[in-house]
DNA sequence: AAGGTTGTCAACCGCCCTGAC
DNA sequence: CGTCAGGGCGGTTGACAACCT
């Protein structure tokens, strides 16, 4: 009872890097279209890419209004949060973070955070907040290159979202909710990593820029609005809401709920208003 | 300077969900 | 109700760059 295998197997599919004149048809073609009816895309624009591929590369780097480049401290913190929260739920996660991607999102945790957790673990006894999370600090991350004269071509995709920009405001898709509906249900046991990293992460709350949740939470109302026009007034207090799927584990949460959805804002650093599509 | 190792992240793979028929 | 097919998601891979010896 197999599944007939994808679209992508039935003819010969360009794998690897996409290049510009790849990215410029593809972009030409969702002005014109919009994105939607990925499978349409190769045959329509004649690009020997498969559907799931145009997609992949429209929503995770082509798409007006992705930030690239380094994570700030709040949106590291936030990722830890919303990863103990929802578990490897990386689109729910990335559905606070509307200017990042799930992508994004996915390796930032994979290849810092876990590393960092791990680092934290192996402290004995456990330091304090501040060696532990330094925000002041610089951080190094290897997306500066993107900015710089990378030869990786991906970072021109910028360019081209650049050219976008006015086109985005005809966009109404309310991604921020289907994610949400896509939020499974919450682990039962938080593993001891969460545990340990949200340690030090947590004493930082007095300092971390609750804007950005406030901004999300408005951001959230928003698009919730957004949906009850489309399918009534289910939801009524933003994303978690959707807590009534996981009524049977709610204790985790509660914690963690309040301080997403109800931490107050009194100041914006470097976070902009999200834009969706 | 050269070779080896490690880190990063774009892209792919495979499974699941959902809607159409 | 079952099948099919498109879309979405999380996990993983592999190419490349940076760093180390």
């Amino acid at each position: 009872m197999g599944r007939p295998p994808p679209s992508c197997d039935k003819v010969v599919i360009k794998k690897g890097p996409w290049t510009p004149e790849e990215d410029i048809v593809l972009v030409s073609y969702i002005q014109e279209h919009g994105p939607g009816n990925w499978f349409a895309v190769p045959t329509n624009t004649g690009l020997l890419r498969c559907s799931k591929s145009c997609r992949l590369r429209w929503t995770n780097y082509l798409k007006p209004g992705i930030k690239r480049g380094n994570f700030t401290p709040h949106e590291e913190g936030m990722i830890i949060h919303l990863q103990a929260l929802f578990g490897n739920k990386w689109a729910a996660i990335a559905s606070y973070l509307p200017q990042r991607t799930d992508n994004d999102i996915k390796n930032y945790w994979n290849t810092h955070l876990k590393k960092k957790l791990k680092k934290i673990q192996a402290q004995s006894p456990p330091l304090t907040p501040h060696v532990a999370y330094d925000s002041t600090k610089p951080r190094n991350h290897s997306d500066l290159k993107i900015t710089e004269n990378s030869s990786v071509y991906a970072s021109s995709s910028q360019n081209i979202s650049s050219l976008l920009q006015e086109w985005n405001n005809t966009s109404t898709t309310c991604d921020l909710d289907r994610n949400i509906r896509n939020i499974g249900k919450i682990p039962t046991e938080f593993s001891d990593d969460y545990s340990t990293l949200l340690q030090y992460y947590r004493p930082q709350q007095q300092q971390f820029d609750c804007s950005i949740l406030s901004k999300d939470r408005s951001f959230i109302e928003e698009k919730s609005s957004c949906d009850s026009s489309q399918k009534g007034s289910d939801q009524s207090s933003g994303p978690i809401t959707d807590q009534e799927k996981i009524d049977d584990n709610p204790a985790p949460l509660s914690f963690l709920d309040e301080w997403l959805l109800d931490a107050s804002a009194s100041q914006v650093e470097d976070m902009e208003i999200p834009q969706m599509f």
